[in-house]
DNA sequence: AAAAAAG
């Protein structure tokens, strides 16, 4: 799909990419920037350190790509082969998406990038090195094994990306996240990209950034989701809710579809039962070999089944065209989960429908992400004893006579817009029917509520930003490090520099709020303020700061 | 508490 059209958008030429990275995206179909590499472009090229925050499915990988590729030297301008950049990821599956990305962007220009992660031979990566790249993306465990026996030279890297950072940098990745970062030069560009960025994980951060430029691009309804995302609760029960899932599955308005799991037990019985109630059904989790993980997304990117159980080893970064339902089969355990989990759909501008399961144990802890994120979903305890899974908004057969909910095996391989050569002579059809346009499902119905995208509209001048940092409202400093500056994406309302100054952020970070948007029409202020304050007023940290 | 990430 080229976006070639809009108008509203900036072009990457116009926020200073080299002209070889704007050819080389327009031959992957991009013209225009979203608002996050609006935003990140223009401080990124110049080598600046940034936390950039921005709903799922907006273009943050780009936001940082394209930064990463202009920076670095090509072959052709004399690069020896030691690693310029690195980027790191929480699961391998988002490594090969994001080495994919990049070394598209990075085409034109002969830019090599290689995917580092375990699970796989040794060799191919080994040699990949021995011949020379320009630019890693990897996951800890392979990244410290490899520089461990010396097969990787880190010592060479300016820049240093942490996708998912709020997840690089708890618990279960920090002690190897911080052995990687001691073998990088210390004079360095060090980037942190995520939709969530929970108070603690950004102060933690402050530890590793120098003069960060924080970047916020996005809505102010529910910040760090998509707006076009439809979502819904459900009561359920264990023996309803795979009848409730049969049914939801046999939509009409369905197409890709991604059903997580809190277990790996689980994804595998869910896969199991769909199969063998007929659907094309594959699951991805930690306990499959590498083969298989990679087989199952790839037949899921391309239609070969169109629904993917999955445990949250998918749930951050993975984008595939044509999801339009993501399932929360198990209740997610905190809010930035769920945030995650339903970006799978509704991203680059595309409707998407989230559906959560909620049990009578799942009560306490949905009610806190619905409450954090401000979701105002409607409480699920009044769906179920009605109809267990009657819902009326959502488009599912409410015929309960008492057959088993079956797939409609015409699903898979009909209604195709194309076709694909799969070699040996076979073809394979895809179902595209419900791809991203205006006859999704959730267009039809009016928006529950009112949604508005803010920020995207005018480029950061290199004069603003520098304003920006010349004269700063406040400035802190603390354990050393410069306090940041603060890009919003959403615009200031009029009161917020007296605001800023009587109540900066709670780890006094915002030193300037630069005005990067354009001004809301006044209908939505009040609104939009009510939020602010609301959000600047949350007890918990990582709940507020999930939010945005 | 589970999942992920080295083998």
């Amino acid at each position: 799909m080229t976006n070639a059209s809009d108008n509203s958008k900036p072009t990457f030429a116009q926020l200073g990419a080299r002209p070889e990275t704007v050819a080389a995206l327009a031959a992957m179909g991009i013209e225009r920037a979203f608002a996050i590499q609006q935003y990140a472009l223009p401080i990124g090229i110049r080598g600046g350190d940034m936390i950039g925050q921005a709903p799922t499915g907006t273009g943050k990988t780009l936001g940082f790509g394209v930064p990463v590729i202009d920076r670095v030297l090509s072959p052709q301008d004399g690069a020896d082969g030691a690693p310029q950049a690195l980027i790191v990821v929480p699961t391998r599956e988002l490594g090969l998406q994001v080495a994919k990305d990049l070394a598209g962007a990075g085409k034109t220009r002969g830019i090599r990038v290689l995917p580092i992660y375990g699970g796989v031979a040794y060799e191919p990566q080994v040699e990949a090195l021995r011949k020379g790249v320009e630019i890693l993306v990897g996951t800890p465990g392979r990244l410290l094994d490899l520089a461990k026996q010396k097969q990787l030279k880190l010592d060479r890297v300016r820049s240093l990306v942490l996708d998912e950072a709020d997840r690089m940098l708890d618990l279960g990745f920090l002690d190897d996240v911080e052995k990687i970062l001691s073998m990088l030069p210390e004079d360095r560009q060090t980037m942190l990209f995520s939709a969530t960025m929970p108070d603690p994980i950004v102060h933690l951060s402050r530890r590793f950034l120098r003069n960060p430029v924080t970047v916020h691009a996005g809505h102010d309804d529910v910040p760090g989701v998509s707006p076009q995302t439809k979502q819904f609760a459900y009561r359920t029960h264990q023996l309803n809710r795979l009848e409730l899932l049969a049914r939801i599955l046999q939509s009409k308005e369905r197409g890709l579809t991604m059903i997580f799991t809190r277990t790996k037990r689980n994804a595998d019985r869910v896969t199991e039962d769909l199969d063998f109630r007929g659907f094309a059904a594959a699951a991805v989790h930690g306990d499959l070999g590498q083969g298989a993980r990679e087989r199952a997304l790839r037949a899921f990117r391309t239609g070969k089944v169109d629904v993917l159980v999955a445990t949250d080893v998918a749930a951050r970064g993975l984008d595939v065209s044509g999801v339009t339902h993501v399932i929360n089969y198990d209740c997610p355990e905190d809010p930035e989960t769920y945030v995650h989990r339903i970006g799978r759909t509704g991203r680059a501008g595309a409707t998407g429908v989230a559906v959560t399961f909620v049990d009578w144990e799942d009560m306490p802890r949905w009610r806190l992400v619905d409450k954090t994120l401000g979701l105002e979903i409607p409480d699920p305890q009044e769906t179920y004893h009605t109809s267990p899974w009657v819902y009326t908004d959502l488009d599912i057969p409410t015929d309960t006579s008492g057959t088993l909910p079956t797939a409609d095996r015409s699903r898979v391989g009909l209604g195709a817009e194309h076709e694909e050569d799969l070699g040996g002579g076979r073809s394979r059809r895809r179902t595209t029917t419900k791809r991203g346009g205006s006859d999704a499902p959730a267009a039809e119905r009016p928006p529950r509520r009112r949604r508005r995208i803010t920020g995207e509209a005018e480029l950061v001048t290199e004069e603003a930003l520098a304003d920006a940092e010349v004269k700063p409202r406040r400035r802190r400093r603390r354990g050393g490090a410069e306090a940041p500056v603060i890009v919003e994406g959403a615009a200031p309302q009029a009161d917020d520099a007296t605001e800023a100054e009587r109540k900066p952020r709670r780890r006094g970070a915002a030193t300037a709020v630069l005005e990067a948007a354009p001004a809301e029409d006044s209908a939505d202020a009040p609104k939009a303020r009510r939020r602010r304050r609301r959000r600047s007023g949350g007890t918990s940290g990582s709940a507020d700061s999930a939010a945005e």
